[in-house]
DNA sequence: CAGTGAGCGAGCTTCCGCTTGACTT
């Protein structure tokens, strides 16, 4: 009996899918997209190199693409076809997003299949969902199909009709586009806005106290009733911008330990104000990429190889995701972990829900242990040893994730203040406060390492206070850091350029423009002309941090329309004229 | 006669996004 032929994405799914559907359906795996423009001139089938064709890709006449299979495609797509031949139905079960709508419809050409194929879509890979699926089928939806086309037609557009002219000034090497203009622009930005940065002098000024059984260090607030300045009350080109700040000079501030000295002190203040902490959002490619890199010191990367193996092993959830939703089951394995090792106040009445911002396609799940049982961590030393890689990885995803759905952390923060009278400065007031929590919440399973807790001293209004030694320290506000790969990522996010799939390969992609580690992009002399002489310029629009978002919007337009075919042709005929006109600017500047 | 240089044409590269695993350093 031949059977139904089931194609996902990835390799992976495959077993899980398998297990699911049983051994009435063949599960088998595209691997990615298996149809592209032509990679290089190379590849544009003979047929073609008579004709004029636009970016080695393209026929003028209604923006009509020329797709091939590339080389190392070839043998996936002759599989499936054998397969597909001798099925009696074929279920594309790619992605719900506008890239897994394409690679549905590439299967569909690149197989030839002669019977309609069934279109089918879940976003967790559940019995339910894959059952339900298989019983709902759709057909392939073109507008998707036609947006996709259109985003990937204007990314060659860019790219091909810029990249030389800027080679033509900046040698090999060098290239952009619509994701890797925006990102350059980033870093060259920063470096100018560190360059213009004037650095500001402020003083800070500790005091050692001591009661009659305790000694600590306060720090100084305010004199003359005003806060004194800190790096904060400085613009970034040294202008003072707060008008009841104490903006204290040298002078000031030996003046100032004199009387500390001098003095003597009592407690003027005793101030306590309750504090929650919320437990952290469930991960998705971006947050873990920054959870691994402050919490284990791992690059983009490598967090990213390293989480491809927990994915392979059936450990996690799909690692490259702009979603933070966790599906019914997670919530539940998570909230059965908190009730069978915390206490009832740990775990909230309601799950906690956590929403996506507009610009995520949420094909995915957010990052979770798999299953509807979590595995504990403790679980894989067998496997893994507890200093590895995995390990610490797996453990963090773990952790986070049940921490998301327990409840907040209750804590109280206290501020004491001391004060001194003083004729010239007075009341002159020290200050020192922490937080000690009351009940731990989400913190109990997970701690955030970079705070650091004070030990507060037991005090009453009223108490004197023996100023034994003060010092003080002469200050400078600091420029804004350089982006990291990761703070460059995240903010590319929030900018709506680029996909989870493709971060860290931007990175890499423009490593020819700056220089030092990852951890600190500093652009080189290239990209700094490239932005402000031949970019900003020319081809202002291409670098433009809007760019993105603007395409997202008349993607939408596409997908919505009654025709979705002639609304793409009018998008890149609009898109066409406009960077045509840029070239023209630019070759008769 | 050898060496130089102008002019011409052929051929190469470049984009973003989806997947692994083979490859090098």
């Amino acid at each position: 009996m031949p059977k139904p032929l089931v194609i996902v994405e990835s390799p992976t799914k495959v077993k899980t899918i398998s297990k699911i559907l049983g051994s009435e359906y063949i599960v088998k795996s595209s691997v990615g997209h298996i149809r592209d423009l032509p990679r290089n001139t190379k590849s544009i089938p003979a047929e073609y190199t008579k004709e004029e064709i636009l970016w080695g890709a393209v026929k003028p006449s209604e923006f009509e693409n020329i797709y091939v299979i590339p080389e190392d495609r070839k043998k996936v797509v002759k599989e499936l076809r054998e397969l597909a031949d001798k099925a009696p139905d074929v279920y594309l079960a790619t992605d719900d997003d506008r890239e897994g709508e394409a690679i549905a419809y590439h299967l569909k050409e690149a197989l030839e299949l002669k019977k309609e194929p069934k279109r089918i879509k879940f976003n967790e890979i559940t019995e339910p969902a894959v059952l339900n699926a298989i019983e709902n089928p759709e057909v392939i939806d073109i507008g998707k199909f036609k947006s996709y086309e259109a985003r990937r037609t204007l990314d060659r557009m860019i790219g091909y009709e810029i990249s030389p002219k800027l080679r033509d000034l900046g040698g090999a090497f060098i290239s952009t586009g619509r994701v890797q203009g925006p990102a350059i622009r980033l870093i060259v930005e920063k470096e100018e806005e560190r360059l213009r940065f004037v650095r500001s002098k402020y003083f800070e000024i500790e005091a050692t106290c001591k009661t009659s059984d305790i000694e600590f260090v306060a720090n100084l607030k305010s004199v003359k009733g005003n806060r004194i300045a800190s790096s904060k009350d400085f613009d970034k080109k040294g202008k003072k911008i707060n008008k009841d700040r104490e903006y204290i000079s040298e002078k000031d501030c030996n003046e100032i330990l004199k009387i500390l000295n001098s003095g003597s002190a009592k407690t003027s203040k005793i101030k306590e104000t309750p504090r929650s902490g919320k437990p952290p959002k469930p991960l998705k490619t971006t947050s873990l990429q920054s959870s691994a890199r402050n919490n284990l010191g791992f690059q983009p990367r490598k967090t990213m190889s390293v989480a491809q193996k927990l994915y392979q092993e059936g450990l996690i959830t799909y690692m490259r995701t702009d979603s933070i939703r966790l599906s019914e089951i997670a919530i539940k394995a998570a909230r059965k972990y908190i009730s069978e090792n915390f206490t009832k106040d740990h775990l909230p009445n309601e799950p906690n829900l956590y929403g996506d911002n507009k610009n995520a396609q949420a094909a995915h799940e957010a990052i979770r242990p798999s299953g509807d049982v979590f595995t504990e961590p403790k679980e894989l030393l067998g496997k893994y040893k507890e200093d590895s890689d995995e390990y610490k990885l797996y453990s963090l995803i773990f952790n986070v994730t049940v921490a998301s759905q327990m409840t907040e952390a209750k804590g109280i923060t206290k501020s004491i203040e001391i004060e001194l009278e003083d004729g010239t400065f007075g009341p002159i007031v020290l200050g020192i406060s922490g937080t000690t929590w009351v009940f731990g919440g989400y913190r109990d399973l997970i701690k955030d390492l970079s705070e650091k807790s004070q030990e507060l001293p037991d005090l009453t209004e009223g108490d004197l206070i023996d100023i034994i030694n003060s010092s003080s320290e002469e200050k400078f506000t600091t420029p804004p850091n350089r982006y990291s790969s990761t703070s460059l990522i995240n903010k590319l996010e929030e900018l709506g350029i680029g996909r989870p799939s493709t971060y860290v390969s931007i990175i890499e992609s423009i490593t020819s423009v700056f220089i030092n580690s990852e951890s600190s992009l500093k652009p080189r002399i290239l990209a700094i002309a490239m932005i402000n002489n031949f970019m900003k310029p020319y081809f202002d629009l291409y670098i433009d941090y809007e760019f993105s978002k603007l395409m997202e919007d008349e993607l939408d337009k596409i997908l919505e329309s009654n025709n979705p075919e002639e609304a793409k042709v009018k998008f890149l005929e609009d898109s066409y004229s406009k960077i045509k006109k840029h070239i023209e600017g630019y070759e008769n500047a």
